[in-house]
DNA sequence: CGGCATCCGGGAAGATACTG
DNA sequence: CAGTATCTTCCCGGATGCCG
């Protein structure tokens, strides 16, 4: 283990390019979307990316704590795992995470049936939501994505998403988080994923067709765009 | 030239992931970057990227034109040269360079001295311009940096920035990106600046002072978010 | 000169196996 | 569970050279 040298540079003084310098790196920005709703441990880390391989999440965490993105932290006593978490600066990049992701809706290369994470689906909630559609709804939906469990909140005209126990939302959806993408984004009825096994839904099962009906996707990219 | 089966993807859902997927590769953001303003012939781009190679250059602009956010284009006859330009889809990409760029800022390792093109420079003014600093003036800033040519206008409570004629700004600076950048992020006098040979200016030169304080960066991370 | 293709060396990424 | 070690593959960066 000897000390790195610093990752080849930009050299740029623009703020883009050291932005890149920092988190430009293949997979890092995506690790950094996996801690945005809170600590992780290593091995959730490399089981919510798909494909990353262990040695690569190392440096990537080594690259981020080094750069005061990451902060390993030792849990207490009840259990001897150690968890990777954003600093605060960390968790600022939230905004980069969501203009790349709305931007790339539009991609007519985008294919919204890959696998997912439940990070992501719950970030890609309040990134996509429209105001005038969330504004006077007032729920709480609970997910239970494998063993994770989170909390969209509709208040406020905004929905709110965070980890959370579902017990006593107005709805539960328990499922994959492909699944629930193909009820919000793929307009999939309910019934249908249900019929098919891919979701339960306990609670007001009405509320899963209005709540497909807040996250409008932008156009794709059409030909007078692209073509020359 | 055989036909190159596409460039590995994150097979990701998010559009987070698929934005990486499109722009994720070294320098792809960066040629965007350089072509905000519009059009660039080949040569300039690798003029104004320090670092970057011709052939990756290259693949740069095919993968870019593949995925419908560049577009090459044959200029008129009075030149023979060929130009690359955004896509329509290719300009919505400035929120990300300007989350990116806003974000950066805020890094300890963040060096405003380095290296700086004139559309860096032209991009960072819309990026950090403070609302309420600029509110109620009116003036109009002529920059000739290399053979390009700039103005930024300040009016309706916004700095606009654009390629055009400095001729009739209110003030004019001659000089390199870097100067402009050390008068106005680094609050290096004008006089400094013009006493150095760095920076020429012709005109209201006091509208420079005024002009350096639009633009305040963010306080840098502090040890209270770095130290564990 | 502008826009590539080609070859090469170094280094990062990916896959697998292995260890405390 | 949380990584390390090793090997292979591929990408990046630099140099050169072709061709309009």
């Amino acid at each position: 283990m000897k000390l790195e040298k610093r990752t080849r540079s930009y050299n740029d003084a623009c703020g883009t390019a050291h932005a890149l310098d920092l988190i430009g790196e293949r997979w890092a920005l995506l690790v950094i979307r996996e801690l945005m709703l809170g600590p992780k441990r290593f091995s959730d880390l490399k089981a919510d990316l798909p494909g990353i391989s262990a040695n690569v999440l190392t440096q990537r965490l080594e690259g981020l704590e080094a750069t005061g993105l990451v902060r390993r932290r030792r849990l207490p006593p009840p259990g001897v795992a150690q968890v990777y978490e954003l600093t605060d600066w960390g968790y600022e990049a939230e905004p980069i995470v969501q203009a790349l992701g709305r931007w790339a809706t539009r991609s007519p290369a985008h294919d919204p049936r890959l696998p997912l994470s439940a990070t992501s689906l719950m970030l890609s909630f309040r990134t996509m939501q429209a105001p005038e559609r969330v504004a006077g709804l007032a729920a709480t939906i609970g997910f239970r994505i494998g063993d994770q469990h989170l909390v969209a909140r509709i208040a406020d005209g905004r929905v709110h998403t965070e980890r959370g126990d579902p017990d006593g939302a107005d709805l539960i959806l328990t499922g994959a988080a492909e699944a629930i993408a193909a009820l919000v984004y793929g307009h999939v009825p309910l019934e249908a994923l249900t019929a098919a096994g891919a979701l339960t839904a306990e609670g007001d099962t009405a509320l899963a067709a209005t709540f497909a009906t807040l996250f409008p996707l932008p156009p794709k990219v059409g030909s007078e765009s692209v073509a020359q």
